[in-house]
DNA sequence: CGTGTACAATTGAGGGCGCAAACAACTTTA
DNA sequence: TAAAGTTGTTTGCGCCCTCAATTGTACACG
């Protein structure tokens, strides 16, 4: 933030260096929770968090499309997904009778167990990622900010380039 | 806290709900901002961060590994990425004198410009992405609070799963 | 009732990146 | 100064994911 040899404007806006930095830090806390969440479950983070959408279904289940919306994946990237989960029995496919388009991703018991076993674990390390460096006042504030930033929409992005 | 029909304990723990959000509003936002600039200016995300801790760098140089862990990025992953960048022209190979095994990444006038060119628009996606959400005190409050969390070391995740 | 459009899901191709192994060049130890 | 360890970089392999194209279904509307 001080003046520097470089005059380059990104001093200038705090708010882009730390989200960059953010960005960075959360993908190496995601790898290493993903990593640890294998060699301890058998899970990947994403396998994971479809567990754990599929759970806070109403009825442990999930139009694909929707799963696909709440784990920020296209379509085709839960196809891949689903498949390893319905490999392992943790979800299986359901039909909807009202349109054939539809299959719904359902938990499985199974699913259920696998993810209750996991989520412990899982939890407490993201906790303990955040206590290693934040006071619980911040902590909480910082979980409030970040609720704000969570919606969807990222219609900002494509103007500020004045791209087509 | 609360009793739930689903009894998952995750709504006891706001920043975890938080932080799984933020980490997929990130990815998401991650690719929006990748893919616009690429549109605009022939750069993937890593590519733009690359050249821009390069510009940061005294001398404009950077040894490999010191770019890796700066990115957050394998040793490997940074060849690869600036496989790219050195086939445009945007970055050179500068090997060191008093240890042959090293080789820096120098940025080239040519990757200079380009950075600079990408920069104002790119800053400024990622503004708009804050701001189309946050008051500016929010945001100053939510930069100050990332600036804690982005340091490195991860050590907690290993833990809290107690594995091996 | 056929036709056009919208939507759900899948498939093939390709890119980015980590992991592990290999190699080169230092450094340490003896 | 030979042997063993450490560090920087690259390469082969494979996973995960996106994009574009395809198929199957639903719902217009003339």
């Amino acid at each position: 933030m001080r003046p520097q040899a470089f005059t380059r404007h990104t001093a200038a806006r705090p708010a882009v260096r730390a989200w960059t930095a953010l960005l960075r830090a959360n993908a190496g806390a995601a790898r290493a929770l993903s990593s640890s969440l294998e060699a301890a479950h058998g899970l990947t983070l994403n396998d994971y968090e479809a567990l754990q959408s599929l759970a806070d279904a109403e009825g442990r289940r999930l139009k694909r499309v929707d799963l696909a919306r709440r784990l920020v994946l296209t379509p085709s990237g839960v196809t891949r997904l689903l498949e390893g989960l319905e490999a392992a029995g943790l979800v299986e496919r359901a039909t909807c009778e009202s349109d054939l388009r539809i299959t719904y991703a359902q938990l499985t018991d199974a699913g259920a167990e696998r993810l209750e076993a996991a989520s412990c674990g899982h939890e407490g390390s993201i906790c303990a990622l955040f206590e290693e460096r934040l006071s619980d006042d911040e902590l909480v504030a910082l979980a409030e900010a970040l609720e704000l930033l969570s919606g969807p929409g990222d219609a900002a992005v494509a103007r500020a380039n004045g791209f087509g």
